[in-house]
DNA sequence: GTCTATAAATGGATAGAC
DNA sequence: GTCTATCCATTTATAGAC
């Protein structure tokens, strides 16, 4: 039961499905049957909370990626673990990257929340560096340029392509994610 | 001096770098030197300004997009038509797509404003998916699948890249425009 | 750790004068 | 069209009792 970690759960889901800015001390409240006041004791300051919650995030993203490349040594399996996780939470429709969503409210979001924000993307383009240099110089696949640009470009995509769910459905959203994927098969 | 047409102009702004929620009557009273009570006048309620913004907007990326085909039937010079504007919003301020913003507060926002902008959306995709229809017919341009697929992955690349500029520096954001351009050319 | 109570500021919105 | 004045709800945050 640690409280603390009881309000970073609920607060990860709303800046996911809400945003940072619209998301408040109310709705923790109304959400957890305790009051604002009990909250403040936790985390003093919204910031705090905030980065609190980027920190928490990054370190679940972290090792979560970290154990798709213990499980295989495979590109393709392993990109396939980044754009599954991806496509669980278009599935849930409601929410997206919580890293996306810090990044598109970038100038009212503390520093110190979208720093940590920043470093986990950046942590996961060179995750996903990786796998597109092992794949493409085994064969299995195919882009052109530095395996640095075409991994900020899957990062992009996908982050474009929850948010693009959310609006217009989780069919479309999992059709891009797709087509990122073809678009990296070998001729 | 179209009152209108300048809260407009200045709501525009701030929508694409602070968001619909953030954003505030204040906000516009600071920037153009009237009361709150005077902008109610024009817009009575911030969910009605909202859906003008989004409608103007929509308006005048459609026009431009159109002119961009009027200019040119060459199938990469349009594409770099749409990939210019994205660059520009990158580059010259600190904003991002505004259909981006709304589809990233999407939970948050009026459903006539988030409506308005899953409607550009679908607008742009389907200008882009002429563009990459017709490239790959002329054999200009490759890529796997169906055009309407691949023009959503490049739709969503490109508010992914947008945001991700923000926090990275603008030359990360090409980076990622290129990559996407990179990625379409014929073997 | 949680509560009640409350402060201080901000946000969206209205009434009515000029 | 713009202003002053004001309302009411919400938001972040603090003080102090239990």
């Amino acid at each position: 039961m640690d409280r603390k970690e009881q309000i970073l759960e609920i607060a990860t889901e709303l800046i996911q499905t809400r945003g940072y800015t619209a998301f408040s001390y109310q709705d923790l409240s109304d959400r957890l049957g305790i009051t604002k006041a009990s909250i403040h004791h936790h985390f003093p300051s919204k910031a705090n909370l905030g980065f609190a919650v980027a920190e928490r995030y990054s370190t679940a993203v972290t090792a979560s990626l970290a154990e798709v490349k213990q499980n295989t040594d495979d590109p393709w399996e392993q990109l396939d673990g980044y754009v599954g996780q991806i496509l669980q939470l278009i599935k849930t429709r409601d929410r997206i990257c919580a890293a996306g969503a810090v990044h598109s409210e970038y100038n009212v979001v503390p520093e110190s929340m979208s720093d940590a924000m920043a470093r986990l993307a950046k942590h996961i383009i060179a995750w996903l560096t990786d796998v597109l240099e092992v794949g493409r110089r085994e064969g299995m696949m195919d882009f052109p340029g530095k395996p640095e640009h075409q991994a900020a470009l899957v990062f992009a995509a996908a982050q474009g392509a929850m948010q693009f769910g959310r609006a217009h459905g989780a069919v479309k959203a999992r059709q891009i994610m797709d087509q990122i994927k073809e678009s990296l098969k070998a001729a």
